[in-house]
Parts: C-alpha cells; sequence; structure tokens
RNA sequence: UGGGGCGUAGCCAAGUGGUAAGGCACCGGAUUUUGAUUCCGGCAUUCCCAGGUUCGAAUCCUGGCGCCCCAG
C-alpha cells in the first residue's frame, strides 16, 4: 500500500525534505505534507547576498524570504535549516547567465537553478538528511508510470503551470521529487495557506530574475565582468548600419524597445552577432521561425532519444517560451544535436532559451524533455543572406 | 543674394481660417517564476521668429532668420 507521495510506508515514518523559499507555494507544500502526517524537514537556501535583495519584492530565497520561511516552519511545527549555496549559486547560475549574454545568448536562469542547485545538490543533501523524496511548489505533476517510473505532467492549473522551467529534470531525479501543488490552482494554494495559518497567504508571486535586485541585469553583468557591453553597430538585414548599441547584453532576440531608432515601423532585433558585437534588426516578420536546433537535449518521454531519427521526426508539442501554448512540431535528429520543426512556425525565438517537448497541446499534457535552442533558422531561409547564414549555423 | 521649394514633438508627418491626426522613438503601467513580445496609458496650451488682418491664425498679409534645389 503506497502513502500519498507513492511511497511505501506510513507518513509518519517517510521523512520529506522540503525545499522552502519562503514563498506561499513551497510554504502550503509544507504545510500540507505535514498535515498528512510526514517527517517533514525544511530547507531554505541561501542563495545570493541577501542584503541586496532584502526589499525586493517578489524576490526569492534571501533575506526577508528566508525569515519567512523559517516563520512558516515555526507554525507548522518542522525542523528548518537555512543551507548557504551562494558559492554553488554564483557558479552554477550566475555566472552562466551572464556568460550567455556575453556570448549573444539570452539564458533562462530558473533553468540553471532547477538542474544544477535544485534537482542536484539539494536532491543530494535531502538525501544525506534521510528523506525518501525532495518534494518543491513547483506547479507541475509527476506521477508513477504504470510501466514503472515516473512521468512528468504540466500543472492542472494551465495558466501556473512551471514545466518549461523544469525540462531538464532527468528520470532518476523524478524518481525522487514530488511535487504536490501539481493539481491545485494558485487560488486552492492560497486559500489553505490561509487555512494553515500562514503570514505569506497574501504574499505576492515571485516574478522577474530573482538574483536581480534592481530589474537591470545588464548592470548586474557588467559588475560580475567588467567590459561586457561594448558599444557596437545596429544593422539592418542588408548589413546597412543604422546606430550604434551600447552593448549587445541589452538585448534578445524579439525586441523592439530600447533600440532608439526611428523609422516608420517598429524594429525588432532579429540576431545578435557577438563576434562583431552587432545588433541586427529588422521587421517583424523576419523574427519568424519554423525550424529550431537544439542542444543538450534531455528526454523523458516513452523510449529514449536514440530511437529519434533524421528522416521520421517524432511528433511533439512544443513550447520556446514559458507563456504560451505547445504547439504541434516534429523532433529529429540533426548533426551536432536535435532540430525541432514547428507546425505554425514563432516568433523572436532566442537561442539559450528552452525548447520544451510535449505529448499535447493541451490539458495535462506529459512533458517529454527539451533542450536549449542554439540557433532559430529564419522562415524564409532559402531567400536571405541572413537566413542562409543562420541556416549555417543551426547546421 | 536670379528662380523655385520648404520650416508642425527627438524623427517622419497630416492639417490651407474654427481651436494641433497618425506612425516611429521615448516614458509609465498591466501581463509574465527567464529574456522578450503583446496590451493599456502618457508624450506640442502650440506650429522657425517678429509684427499685422480677423470674433477666431499652424493656416491669410508684411518683414526677418534658417535649410534645400535649379541657374549664374
Amino acid at each position: 500500500m503506497l502513502n500519498s507521495l507513492d511511497l511505501s510506508g506510513r507518513p509518519q515514518d517517510t521523512r520529506v525534505v522540503v525545499a522552502m523559499s519562503g514563498g506561499v507555494d513551497s510554504s502550503v507544500t509544507a504545510a500540507l505534507l505535514k498535515a498528512e502526517g510526514y517527517d517533514v524537514v525544511g530547507v531554505t537556501l541561501q542563495l545570493y547576498d541577501h542584503g541586496a535583495a532584502i526589499h525586493r519584492k517578489g524576490a526569492c530565497c534571501a533575506g526577508q524570504d528566508i525569515y519567512d520561511a523559517r516563520a512558516v516552519a515555526e507554525r507548522i511545527g518542522i525542523p528548518h535549516y537555512v543551507l548557504d549555496y551562494e558559492n554553488r549559486f554564483k557558479e552554477a547560475v550566475i555566472d552562466r547567465f551572464a556568460e550567455s549574454y556575453l556570448h549573444g545568448e539570452t539564458p533562462v536562469p530558473c533553468v540553471d537553478c532547477n538542474m544544477a542547485i535544485k534537482f542536484h545538490d539539494l536532491l543530494i543533501t535531502a538525501r544525506e538528511l534521510g528523506a525518501a523524496v525532495l518534494a518543491t511548489g513547483h506547479y507541475v505533476a509527476s506521477r508513477a508510470l504504470s510501466g514503472g517510473g515516473r512521468g512528468l505532467f504540466r500543472a492542472r492549473d494551465a495558466e501556473r503551470d512551471q514545466s518549461y522551467f523544469l525540462f531538464g529534470t532527468t528520470r532518476e531525479q523524478l524518481e525522487l521529487l514530488r511535487f504536490p501543488l501539481g493539481d491545485r490552482s494558485k487560488t486552492e494554494t492560497r486559500e489553505l495557506a490561509r487555512r494553515f495559518g500562514l503570514a505569506v497567504a497574501d504574499k505576492h508571486d515571485s516574478q522577474d530574475i530573482c538574483f536581480v535586485p534592481t530589474g537591470h541585469y545588464a548592470e548586474m553583468i557588467e559588475r560580475l565582468k567588467p567590459g561586457a557591453a561594448e558599444r557596437g553597430d545596429i544593422v539592418d538585414l542588408e548589413g546597412n548600419v543604422l546606430g550604434t548599441h551600447d552593448g549587445i547584453i541589452h538585448f534578445t532576440v524579439g525586441q523592439r524597445r530600447g533600440l532608439g531608432l526611428s523609422t516608420g515601423a517598429p524594429l525588432y532585433v532579429v540576431r545578435l552577432d557577438a563576434e562583431r558585437r552587432c545588433v541586427v534588426v529588422g521587421p517583424r516578420e523576419a523574427l519568424r521561425t519554423r525550424r529550431i536546433a537544439l542542444r543538450e537535449v534531455n528526454w523523458i518521454g516513452e523510449g529514449s532519444l536514440n530511437e529519434i531519427r533524421a528522416d521520421d521526426g517524432r511528433e511533439v508539442f512544443v513550447k520556446v517560451r514559458s507563456t504560451r501554448v505547445p504547439q504541434a512540431g516534429w523532433l529529429r535528429a540533426a548533426p551536432g544535436g536535435y532540430e525541432v520543426e514547428l507546425a505554425d512556425g514563432e516568433h523572436g525565438v532566442s537561442p539559450g532559451q528552452a525548447c520544451v517537448f510535449y505529448d499535447a497541446a493541451s490539458g495535462q499534457a506529459r512533458v517529454l524533455g527539451g533542450g536549449f535552442i542554439k540557433a532559430a533558422v529564419a522562415a524564409d531561409a532559402a531567400r536571405t543572406r541572413v537566413g542562409r547564414a543562420a541556416a549555417a549555423v543551426a547546421s
């Protein structure tokens, strides 16, 4: 007989470490498990300088949030530990973040944090603390599969689904992870927080990059990598210089604002050329893409990556950004990795971002995996110089 | 110093007597556990300057200044 966490043994004999950020979600996660009788241990990671972020609304994992997590732990009566992960976080998340921008990419630090910190380091720590599993407040569902193992699924509350940030989760990690909020709505979570008498019940949702207190990420990169923001040219698709910019780290593909260029129609960043320090701009149509080259692909669907060939692709549903419904596409093996072809195409797909695969377009689709975007191929690739260049990069 | 044209916001620009469109840029907000996108809102008490006509002038008149083109 399995308990609510799909584990054998009574709740009181089952130790669970809950990653507590100090927010509502992870607080309710801990409270729920405690209420069910589990042997819950709360752990909060100190990830960066809490002095800098102490008054930052919506940040997590520092200062006030650590205090909030501790207060929740006391309220629900569980032991609580604060672990100093600042160094690890800096090298695994912050430095990679800065590095990515220097290369003209646009990182998703939340993915790195989940993959390298929460689901790796913290998971190991949880095991060392004697926990059977590690639970987090992510809005994503994990279920035992009939054939053994566990699958990752989108949250029931599609608006809150965080699966996009968790595509890199491995099968091994899934065995040891639980997400009690995956089948609850945010509204329910807040109600539960009130019912449990948690002070964080009405705390604002976190947003923006947690370790950038000001919201000005480029400033942080310049502090980390002096000289990172080197001036360069803004050029159009034909290579004509239209103006100058204060560093490619200020831009991402698809971005419109901040170029300071006035032509009759809006201009968007089409591509970033890190070597030449060029921001390439063009009309919105130039942002359209249907083929996306991937790297570091993780597969947690049925079968294995080896079964995915170059000729007949596997049908998947794809998200290229978190706030988007999955759209139909095909995953294929490609030289140097894998590539995805989208049925309808997307606008403004940036290297460095995540491309996540699902088995359905709607409902609680299963997460099949995903990869980091290496390059997007312009939809009219055959025609333009830029398109050919991008195609060359992609292949 | 002959002829012609023009001067409206940071840029482009509509408006030829009735109380300053629109686009781009910029700023602010909403949305968003990444970056963006998108959406909403703001943005010329004033039309190169000075006079004049008129109930009323960006619009008409006079003068000045500035720019562009053609010709010398």
